[in-house]
DNA sequence: GTCTATAGCGCGATAGAC
DNA sequence: GTCTATCGCGCTATAGAC
């Protein structure tokens, strides 16, 4: 198997599992039984967890927000891009994962500095991305006038990150989806 | 030391480091450390690990709930029922610490059966108040009269763990403050 | 109720052969 | 790039003296 692939495929399993699990609760051997490597090849290709979970940030946070980039550039009412984005965090939970920067910011103290800074970047991002749909919203007329941009983008990140962990607790993603409906229905046009 | 007071003691502070840095980045050597007793010690009052934690939730569950209760049996508006219903969140978000079972709902796949009741019960509690506090407001004018009640509710708890999280993240306590205020705005009479 | 001591295991990480 | 082997440590948990 060549160098590449195998860096990728550790990637792919150690985001499953701690989207599932959490950092804290996935070790090197998980990742070594799952990819059919030794525990001294995973180091091979990740000298530390903190190194790991840095590049596992970036690969995330690009994909990711190639993603939302999709969202935000298409041609469609502000209102509708957000329940596209909604429904991003409504599949993930569907697949009974949590957001991998979700499980992160609760366990943000057993990071290090960069991998700090790579979960604030995410969050920055997201902001980001959900002002501008807010902002075409507003100006299409189909979400509300009177919503603060910033407030309201850092109002729906939190929701949409809290109601995936409650959601994964207790009622799951249909109780999700109808959480975001409301929360849809409560910043639209009347 | 008296026994009663030395198990109150390991419950105080395993309280706090799981508020801080999760359950799987605590160990009963955390605690011996910080009681001032042998790790066998704490054994002695918690058979398990898991069985702390219970007992953890049932003691967090019946205070948080006795603050819960006083806001919502005050004699004020169902809008500031809600506004110092948020206050406890930003209390916490000042003193560092996450709510919790906010942290536990992220660590949910490392809790047991009773532990995961116990989150459960505890999110069960909430936003049955919060029920009680939205439609409260809705029959005193001061909160919007078309809000679906328990969507409502559960996407309230939702904004105030996740933002919690967010902000212990980045932001702080004071951005969570002005994310909330949003938020009671825009559920407010117009 | 607290102690010393230890079992038994899993962890992250490293050395060095192939 | 993967392997075997191991280091050093921390973990939960238990046994048994005081």
């Amino acid at each position: 198997m060549k160098n590449a692939n195998t860096r990728q495929k550790i990637l792919e399993v150690a985001q499953e599992l701690i989207q599932r699990r959490g950092l804290n609760a996935m070790s090197f051997q998980d990742l070594s039984d799952a990819v059919g490597i030794r525990k001294a090849s995973v180091h091979h290709h990740f000298a530390s967890k903190a190194d790991m979970v840095v590049a596992l940030l970036q690969r995330y946070r690009v994909e990711f927000q190639r993603v939302v980039d999709d969202i935000v550039r298409s041609n469609v009412l502000g209102r509708t891009k957000l329940k596209r984005y909604f429904g991003l965090f409504v599949e993930t939970g569907k697949s009974e994962k949590s957001c991998l920067c979700g499980m992160l910011i609760a366990e943000v103290s057993s990071l290090d500095e960069a991998g700090t800074q790579e979960v604030r970047a995410f969050l920055h991002e997201n902001i980001e991305a959900l002002q501008k749909i807010i902002q075409q919203g507003v100006q299409d007329g189909s979400l509300a006038d009177q919503l603060p941009v910033q407030g309201t983008a850092e109002m729906i990140l939190s929701t949409l990150e809290g109601g995936l962990m409650l959601s994964r607790c207790d009622g799951g993603p249909d109780q999700l989806a109808a959480m975001l409906s409301r929360l849809l229905s409560l910043l639209s046009t009347k």
